[in-house]
DNA sequence: GCCGTTTTCGGCCCGACTGTTTTCAGTCG
């Protein structure tokens, strides 16, 4: 069993064991140690095999034989219990927003509802609000939520569907009878929110792919089976389509599967005005007609005379003529990344220490990192207090008196507080390497409040950048009321780096908006934002907004050396180019 | 249920916001 699906159970367990009115810190030790088994860098079934399970952070005693039962049998009967015990449905009630645990509770004792329907169903009737601590408000709001679940319903998440997906390919690969697996579809193009896990199988010979999936135990059912097809749904609600092609016929098969349509459109128009067609080069019309006409996509493109098309552009918005005629960016890959500039450690709300972080950031091939913690105002994330954060400063000098081949910056993501000051005084922020701005708080206020506080963020002399400009939290959370157009611009005037934040659960901003950034000339840095060690790998998901948002290694400030970062500063610039010295209390640029 | 540079027990993530309420409970970040 992998760590992911380790993870899925304790997190299931922990959801369970809330809805069952079990005291919250013991629900949160559930929490906590699924969050630490989704991003550890070792599978857990080694760690278990040298009876190391409880090195895991958050995992005791107890933890570690529940975690030892699950890799040793594939289940778990705590959790086979848990299931008996509270109805599955109301798992689903939970994902409602405005409805926690104890709420799912109240309407399931009084109104025995056991599935989302049900609550629909109640909610227009108007017996909700006749519970205890319920009012029509209250009402409204699920109403609401259950309409905005519904706007999601088969919307994943690319950092749900991507784990799946690699799941699931590793597994197929092994089986006999297969030659390939490759993901396709909007998940390969690399699309925010997805509606389903495409993944194209080649095979030689016989195979028994569909009868192992359907019986997968992440399979809760199958929608639809054919000769060459398998369409399943997950636990997780997460639809999944299995094409099975001939070895020979992948590449074409990869190709259509991969989309989009209306990048098949483009290259036929592309293809037309040569009076050739697409069918005769190779493209199929539909999956069926494949025909091992190509042997890989570089092969196809090239009869077109095109470079090859990374999936992430293959959206028909003009990349096909943009590759013929040379405007399209240089591809921007993992390599160019320098560092990463947005990073929590246990100061905060991380979970790994300075130096763990600056190891796994070097492991990476990375040159510098930020330090940046959240300060005083979030206190839900241990936000530094300004001795705290000089305190960090030293630790942090000390770190690079130590390290010759790497850098680390000391810097802060400082709340925006509601009245748009910042967190911190002048003279803390103005004593850092680097400053991050963001907003934590008041995500209701209007427009023109939130634009008052970016405003202020970005006219202010020692905020470098913006982190997740909008805000938004992917299919769970709306952003606040930005105007992006007016972000855009004063970020240009002030010289305001804005932060592509790469977090799969944010992906702020987003490729449309980097797109903008681009035109306005707006530098942009993808940070991970990254709470652990694991997820420096969200580098990923911000390379892919980027190559979406048809940037290159050019517009982004952290595919620079250090030197050239730091030159790109605000603070650095003001002043006539001058570094400021910490501490120092620097002019006003 | 986890964890420990004062602890093997008693903390642990705190405060704003909202709605349902006459003083607070639940949710969320």
């Amino acid at each position: 069993m992998t760590n992911l699906e380790l993870s899925w159970a304790l997190a299931e367990m922990g959801d369970l064991l809330e809805l069952k009115g079990e005291e919250p810190f013991k629900v949160r030790a559930y929490q906590r140690a699924a969050r630490a088994l989704e991003h550890l860098e070792e599978e857990a079934a080694s760690l278990y095999a040298r009876g190391e399970l409880e090195r895991i952070p958050g995992v005791g005693k107890n933890l570690a034989k529940k975690i030892a039962e699950l890799l040793e049998t594939g289940r778990s009967t705590f959790l086979e219990q848990l299931r008996q015990e509270v109805p599955p449905g109301l798992r689903d009630m939970l994902a409602v927003p405005g409805l926690g645990a104890k709420s799912v509770r109240v309407i399931h004792q009084h109104l025995g509802i056991t599935t989302l329907e049900e609550l629909e169903r109640a909610a227009r009737e108007r017996r909700i609000r006749q519970l205890p601590g319920m009012g029509s408000k209250t009402e409204l709001a699920i109403l609401r939520g259950l309409d905005m679940l519904k706007e999601n319903r088969d919307r994943i998440p690319l950092g749900i569907a991507r784990p799946l997906a690699q799941l699931f390919c590793r597994q197929l690969s092994a089986l006999p009878g297969v030659a390939k697996v490759e993901v396709a579809g909007s998940l390969r193009r690399g699309c925010s929110m997805v509606g389903d896990v495409d993944l194209v199988v080649g095979v030689k010979g016989p195979t028994e792919v569909k009868e192992v999936m359907a019986r997968h135990p992440q399979v809760k059912e199958v929608l639809l089976e054919e000769e060459n097809r398998l369409s399943l749904r997950t636990w997780a609600g997460v639809k999944v389509e299995i094409f099975l092609v001939p070895e020979d016929k992948f590449a074409p098969a990869w190709l259509y599967l991969t989309g989009s349509p209306a990048h098949r459109e483009e290259l036929g128009r592309f293809a037309a005005e040569r009076h050739l067609s697409l069918e005769k080069l190779g493209l199929p019309r539909r999956l069926e007609e494949a025909e091992a006409s190509f042997r890989s996509e570089e092969e196809f493109y090239s009869r077109l005379e095109l470079p090859f098309i990374v999936p992430e552009w293959r959206e028909g918005r003009g990349e096909v003529w943009a590759a013929r005629e040379g405007r399209l960016p240089a591809l921007i890959t993992l390599k160019d990344i320098k560092g990463d500039l947005h990073i929590h450690t246990r100061y905060s709300d991380g979970l790994h220490t300075i130096r763990e972080m600056v190891e796994a950031a070097r492991a990476r091939g990375y040159r510098y990192m930020a330090i940046t913690e959240h300060s005083r105002s979030l206190a839900v994330a241990r936000g530094l207090s300004a001795e705290q954060l000089l305190a960090q400063r030293e630790e942090i000098a000390r770190l690079n008196r130590e390290l010759d081949d790497f850098v680390v910056l000391s810097g802060i993501e400082v709340d925006i507080l509601p009245d748009g000051r910042l967190d911190l005084e002048d003279d803390i922020l103005a004593s850092l390497d680097i400053v991050i701005a963001s907003i934590h708080s008041g995500f209701n206020q209007k427009e023109e409040q939130i634009m008052a506080r970016l405003e202020a963020a970005m006219r202010h002399p020692w905020v470098d950048i913006i982190g997740h400009p909008t805000g938004r939290m992917l299919g769970r959370r709306p952003s606040y009321a930005v105007n992006l157009e007016r972000l855009l611009e004063l970020a240009a005037e002030t010289g305001t780096i804005l932060e592509i934040n790469a977090s799969p659960d944010r992906l702020d901003l987003d490729e449309d908006a980097a797109r903008r950034a681009k035109e306005y000339g707006v530098l942009l840095a993808i940070n991970t934002d990254a709470h652990d060690m694991g997820r420096l790998e969200d580098m990923w998901y911000g390379i892919t907004v980027a190559r979406r948002g048809w940037l290159g290694p050019e517009d982004l400030l952290n595919t620079r050396e250090l030197d050239g970062v730091l030159k790109a500063l605000k603070r650095n610039r003001g002043n006539g180019g001058k570094h400021s010295a910490p501490g120092q209390g620097n002019a006003r640029p």
